[in-house]
Formats: C-alpha cells, sequence, structure tokens
DNA sequence: AGGTATTCACATGAAACTATTCTCTGAGTTAGG
DNA sequence: TAACTCAGAGAATAGTTTCATGTGAATACCTGT
C-alpha cells in the first residue's frame, strides 16, 4: 500500500508544472551575465587593474562593503574578464582568488602561501615544514619566469583577525624581494572599520587604492531579483508584491543581495513543497522563518560539546530566572559536565565561550557593573522562544542528558 | 551633604602549555643479487 | 646493496590553562559644615 500511493505521489510531482526552471540562478555560486546597478564600481576598479595588461604594476587595492553588495562578484567579474584578454594578448598576467574565510584552506599565513604554491603546481604538504621554508618554495617556483601576479584576498578582515597583520605585512614585502615577478594585492573587506587597526606601514602600503561597495536599496534590489526571477522561474508563476516584500526584507538588512535571492528561492522551493503554481506573499514571511531557523538550529548543531553544554547552562537557566550572570551559567555549566562525564573547563575559557556565543547570535551579551558585586556579563537568549524547546531538545539528545 | 577610596566578580590580554597531525631524516632490517 | 620500516625530531595548529592586569559603579569611609 505504501508504495503505491508514494509512486503516484512521484508521478504527481513530475506530472505538475514546476514552479522553477532553474533553480542555480537564485543559488550563491550562480555567477550572471549581468551585474546591475555596478557599472560604475566596475570600471573603477577596472580602471585601476587595466595598467596590469601593460606589465606594469597596479596599484595594492582595497574594497570594501557590508555583505552581498557585489563585491566578490564583481571583482571576479573582472578577473574573468582580464584574464581573457591576457590570454588573447598572451600577456603573463595570473590572478589568484583566495578566500580566507574557508578553515583549513586560506586562514592562516602557512595555508595561504602554500595554498598559492599548489596553485603553481608546487606540491606542499599541510604540516611539518616550517613557514619560512614554505615562503622559498613559493618564491622559488614563483621566480621561474617573468610576469605579473594579482592576488585577491577575499575576507581579508578573517584573515587578519585570526592571524594577525603581520602576514599582510609579509606579502607587500615579498614584492619588494621578488625580481622577476611584480605582484599587486587587492584586499576584500566586509568590515568597513577593518584598516583602522591595522599596523599603519600596512595600511598605506595595501591601500593605495581604496573602492566601497555601498548597500543596495530597496529599489535595486528589486531589480537584481526581477533579473533572477525571470531566469529562475516559470512566467507568471510570482505574483505581484513578491519581488517588493522581499526586497523591501533584505533592504531593513543592510540591503544584503545574498539574503534576497536566498528569500526568494526558499520561498519557491516552500510554494513547490506545497503544490502550488504560484509564489504568494506569504511564502516570503514563511520562508524568512524558516531560514532563520535553519541557521539557528544548524549553529547549535555544529557548535563544540563545551559550546553545546554551555548553551544548555545558559537554556535551563533562563528557564529558571529572568536575569543572570557568567558566575551562574559557569556553576551550573559544572554540574552538567560532571554529569555526561565531561571535564570542565576554566572559567577563563567559559568566558570565552559565553563571548562566542554571543558572536554567532545564539544569545545576547551585555558587560554589565553591579558596583559593589562587581563585573560580568548579563546573558539573554537571542531567539525566539519557539526555538530555544527545539534547540534544548538537540542539545539533550546530542549530550545525551 | 559631598567627596574619595574600596571592593567585588568578573572582563580582557598575553603567554605558555598540550595534543594532534604531518614531514623529514637517519638507523636498523630485510630481501634479492 | 637497494628497498623498506620505524622511531624520533621538528613544525603548524587548535584549544586550553595560567598568570596578570583592567574596570565600572555601588558601597564604605571620611571630611568639613
Amino acid at each position: 500500500m505504501v508504495d503505491l500511493s508514494l509512486s503516484g505521489f512521484f508521478e504527481n510531482f513530475l506530472k505538475k508544472n514546476p514552479i522553477f526552471v532553474d533553480k542555480k540562478a537564485l543559488q550563491s555560486n550562480y555567477t550572471p551575465g549581468v551585474i546591475p546597478h555596478r557599472d560604475d564600481l566596475i570600471k573603477q576598479i577596472a580602471g585601476i587593474m587595466a595598467p596590469s595588461l601593460r606589465l606594469e604594476r597596479p596599484s595594492n587595492l582595497f574594497i570594501y562593503g557590508k555583505p552581498g553588495t557585489g563585491k566578490t562578484l564583481s571583482i571576479k567579474h573582472i578577473m574573468n574578464q582580464l584574464l581573457e584578454t591576457s590570454k588573447d594578448k598572451n600577456i603573463p598576467l595570473e590572478i589568484f582568488y583566495l578566500n580566507c574565510k574557508l578553515k583549513r584552506v586560506a586562514d592562516t599565513e602557512y595555508r595561504i602561501i602554500a595554498h598559492l604554491s599548489r596553485c603553481l603546481g608546487q606540491n606542499v604538504p599541510a604540516t611539518g615544514l616550517p613557514t619560512d621554508e614554505v615562503y622559498r618554495l613559493f618564491v622559488n617556483i614563483l621566480e621561474k619566469e617573468k610576469k605579473l601576479v594579482i592576488l585577491i584576498l577575499d575576507e581579508i578582515d578573517q584573515l587578519v583577525s585570526r592571524a594577525g597583520d603581520e602576514i599582510l605585512y609579509n606579502l607587500t614585502r615579498l614584492n619588494s624581494e621578488l625580481k622577476n615577478v611584480d605582484m599587486s594585492i587587492v584586499g576584500i573587506s566586509n568590515n568597513l572599520i577593518f584598516a583602522d587597526h591595522l599596523d599603519p606601514r600596512i595600511k598605506s602600503s595595501l591601500s593605495e587604492e581604496e573602492v566601497v561597495f555601498p548597500p543596495y536599496n530597496a529599489l535595486q534590489l528589486q531589480d537584481i531579483l526581477r533579473e533572477r526571477a525571470k531566469l529562475a522561474f516559470r512566467d507568471n508563476v510570482i505574483e505581484d508584491g513578491v519581488i517588493e516584500k522581499c526586497a523591501a526584507y533584505a533592504a531593513r538588512e543592510h540591503g544584503d543581495a545574498r539574503r534576497a535571492l536566498d528569500l526568494l528561492r526558499v520561498a519557491g522551493e516552500l510554494a513547490e513543497r506545497k503544490n502550488k503554481d504560484k509564489l504568494t506573499i506569504d511564502f516570503i514571511d514563511m520562508a524568512e522563518e524558516k531560514i532563520e531557523k535553519d541557521r539557528v538550529l544548524d549553529t547549535v548543531y555544529t557548535q563544540p560539546k563545551q559550546h553545546q553544554l554551555t548553551l544548555y547552562s545558559i537554556i535551563i537557566l533562563n528557564n529558571q530566572q529572568n536575569s543572570f550572570f557568567t558566575g551562574d551559567v559557569y556553576e551550573l555549566y559544572k554540574n552538567f559536565c560532571f554529569k555526561v562525564g565531561l571535564k570542565p573547563l576554566t572559567q577563563r575559557r567559559v568566558s570565552d565561550i559565553v563571548a562566542e556565543l554571543d558572536m554567532v547570535g545564539l544569545i545576547n551579551v551585555r558587560v554589565i557593573s553591579k558596583g559593589r558585586y562587581g563585573r560580568t556579563r548579563e546573558i539573554t537568549l537571542g531567539v525566539p522562544t519557539t526555538t530555544v524547546n527545539k534547540i534544548k531538545k538537540i542539545l539533550e539528545e546530542v549530550l545525551n542528558l
């Protein structure tokens, strides 16, 4: 009986008119043919990069902009164009794009150099070599022939916060040591004030040129969404007002185009799952809720055990009293450690964990001074109550409490 | 009353330590000539 | 003698611990009126 109904289900699924034509167009790794509302910026950057085609070293460039403002997309676009032209004209130009956020790929000095060497065909072990040895290997293989290298470091702020700014210093210095090769560096940062606490020497040499990507406004977001929706959805699927609402939601969150596209895609998926052949406005709200919930549950799930236990203690405390502090959390946390058979960490560490949980947005934290009674963090949960219960369940399961 | 000093309970920083993963090297072992 | 095995040294890295210093305001303690 079961398989009968199921095969019917699948048949139905295939028979009905799909909402999507090409869902890829809404996914975050999709590279569109046109990048709306970024012409000026792209031209500006292209102008800065252009000397590379004459084998002159372009100025180092720094690009700022909030997430989802088209930085990466634009620079990749320019990069492809440059490479194409250089190939046509036989210009020895190489461009490396590195996303420094990627864990275990490009988030330390060693790894960046090792990765670059690998791109050049030099096999470098993941560990075991001294860093300067890796530098030597890199320089050796790089200097084999005369050429121009452009190094694009995406999310460079992550790199610096993780590994310090000596890397950048070394890279700029490396450039002056290279004989055969000219290298210029393009740094991309989500953080607008990132460069402020950089060593001034590094800052001045690195940001010879600066470009800022402003957030999209709601109208621009609408254009982007329409463009992509045309590719992704079947004609006449989207009800009036859907695009507008989607754009409005995302514009509220500092004009993040990626978010807007996600919202539209998830809304589409929800509509499809409900067997609807129209994408109506209320799916946007549902999508918003679902995205947020998925994000939260996913972060909870991927936290290390100690973090999970800390979070669990916070949830329990939150149920018992309406205001509590680091010390309370630590006491309860120790209890749970004992119950679960985990070795408790020091208060110092737990204090950092609390800060980390705040960073990922699971909790909200405020440093307050209670005068005579010390200075501590006041902790509140940063997720809606319905989700909290779900989190609690997950944690109890994962930690088998 | 008004002003200053204390004091609490952590926050925040820096350095040192630990465990793990990995390479490289050279000594010892083995198999084949 | 060449090929192989294996232990030990040395590196990078993530996650902690240890030690040290910082901090904001409620309270305790003065002081002169």
